[in-house]
DNA sequence: CTGTTAGCGCTTTCAC
DNA sequence: GTGAAAGCGCTAACAG
């Protein structure tokens, strides 16, 4: 391997004039530097960034953890943090947790030991309190992605699920649907538990009773109590919360002969890409989960800028893109 | 920060006891042992990855450079290559080239310079030259990701492109198919220009004047030429050879009042997610993204084991999905 | 079974 | 404008 030594010799100079050109950090004379410049040419010198990391205490690198690399919402934040960095110089150290509480523990830890400049994390379900402990501790820079907390000591970006789901249910509400079958899932995942939380803030209360609130994490058990609900013929739409739940519901209802939007309304969020291209299209909450990607990255760019300051929490706009699968005309006034 | 030095001390030891009883890399007496590890617990200490790293001349770690990290495609690579490197103890550095020639080449020289063990690389479609040449250089083993090269000095993983669309286009014939329109894409992508070699080899030689072979990059030419060939009625199916031509075809379709699989049938590669909830179905050639990316972390493993071997090549079997949008019964025999 | 010590390749004072 | 030299935190001979 050719190191700075290496280049030092040929060209006639130190070392430390060496780092001085690479890095621009000191005038050098002209003369002296387009001597360096040709060495390095001419040994195919390339910087080792870890011997600069080490002495620099700095790794221009920043770690993600996302629960679920398989999702596309969590594609797209992946991906989106990716253009972040690189817009920042910043090279990325992409973990999966896979909604696995060890396994996320370790991957911080990994990352960490990797002396990361700062971690961006959307933390999974069950995510282990030790693990908030540990990154209080930690020195580096933290910002919570998509699954946020109250009160949290972190800098976080999210969606503002809690208002569009308001939205939705508001305008499916005004379209004549007075019983709705919500497929929440996991409400402890805290996406999933806000976007419930704006269900209820849109249903007035004395019609809060007639709704169907599906909360769990057995996709089993879920979808035969969805069915169970939707044989009466009771409710007029279905909301799933994520694109999983969607795949559940829009399962279940077919397989319980079910049409949408004729027997039924469906509403979803995230959802599913090119849904214009297919029928029933479907009424959609999008997440603007690149948008987020690429905030995390400012938030943490921030942060080094100012470490003093206050934790902010962003809740990026997401909207509801009505289609045909929840269209007014086919609805029956109860 | 807590180094070796600080948990040393504490137990009364010297750092390479430590670092042994750190690694298991000598037989430390169990009460020696004991006090390293309670002065562990007590300091907080964590290994510097950077340190080691640098001592040992290996980062545990590989990059991976995906061509369109928005692509579901790569991102099931992308996901593939994160299981592969979680279950060898490596970690993942991530970098998109967005199909840029220049950012291609920017991500390649930064993970080199983090020295990462190895690298997989899906290049992008007009790759430079220089980035071969700068690879060859490279000590780091490369693996060469779904767009392969003939001749290859790498190791590289990928898919039956040439068989499987054989297989799709065969079975289209035999249903009658005798004339098809075939949405190429830019055949300067292997993975493109494999796919249309299958078709050629499928298609008996005297038929071939009759198809519609439509190649390029650019999607509104494309576009157009699709419409225009199809406005005469002449042609009974359309082949899309990945998603973003699906996408194409499809709208093209769609503008021209054309309907699948009532007015022509329809089949494309690596195609949309639950497409069995959606109408009309798709019958779709899947791409096995996650087993590619686990199995390209395995070839880079193998070529660490074994320097010396000759360069091998891996294609995964893809799978034809067949569905309504090719069903038979709606053929109508030229 | 344990300790001493020489670096890995680089940046950055400090001194000239 | 330039150089000498001290480490960053760790591993792994080598020596006992």
């Amino acid at each position: 391997m050719v190191t700075i030594v290496d280049v030092a010799q040929l060209a006639g100079v130190s070392t430390s004039t060496v780092s001085h050109v690479l890095n621009g950090t000191r005038n050098v004379e002209p003369a002296t530097r387009g001597r360096v410049l040709d060495a390095i040419e001419k040994t195919g010198y390339r910087q080792d960034a870890l011997a600069r990391a080490l002495r620099r205490s700095r790794t221009d690198s920043i770690g993600l953890v996302v629960s679920d690399a398989g999702e596309p919402a969590f594609a797209g934040m992946v991906h989106g943090v990716e253009q972040g960095a690189v817009d920042h110089d910043l090279t990325l150290v992409l973990a999966n947790s896979a909604e696995d509480p060890a396994r996320e523990m370790r991957a911080v830890r990994a990352l960490l030991e990797r002396r990361v400049d700062g971690l961006i994390i959307a933390r999974c379900a069950e995510s282990s309190p030790a693990l908030t402990r540990y990154l209080d501790d930690a020195a580096t820079p933290v910002v919570l992605l998509d699954r946020l907390a109250d009160n949290s000591p972190f800098d976080q970006v999210g969606a503002d699920n809690r208002e569009s789901m308001r939205r939705l249910a508001t305008h499916l509400h005004s379209s004549g649907h007075r019983r709705i079958a919500v497929l929440a899932g996991d409400t402890r995942v805290p996406t999933l538990r806000e976007r419930l939380e704006g269900f209820f803030d849109a249903m007035p209360s004395e019609g809060l009773r007639d709704q169907a609130i599906l909360e769990g994490h057995d996709d089993a058990e879920l979808r035969s109590a969805l069915i169970g609900h939707l044989r009466g013929g009771a409710y007029t739409c279905v909301i799933a919360c994520s694109t999983p739940l969607a795949v559940t519901a829009l399962e279940s209802m077919r397989d319980a002969g079910l049409r949408v939007p004729e027997d039924l309304a469906f509403a979803t969020y995230d959802g599913f890409t090119h849904s214009d291209l297919f029928s029933p299209t479907i009424t959609t909450v999008r997440q603007p989960a690149f948008e987020m990607g690429t905030a995390a990255v400012k938030l943490l760019i921030d942060r080094s800028a100012s470490p003093q300051s206050s934790p902010r929490t962003m809740r990026l706009r997401q909207t509801v893109e009505l289609r045909t699968s929840t269209e007014e005309h086919r609805i029956q006034v109860g």
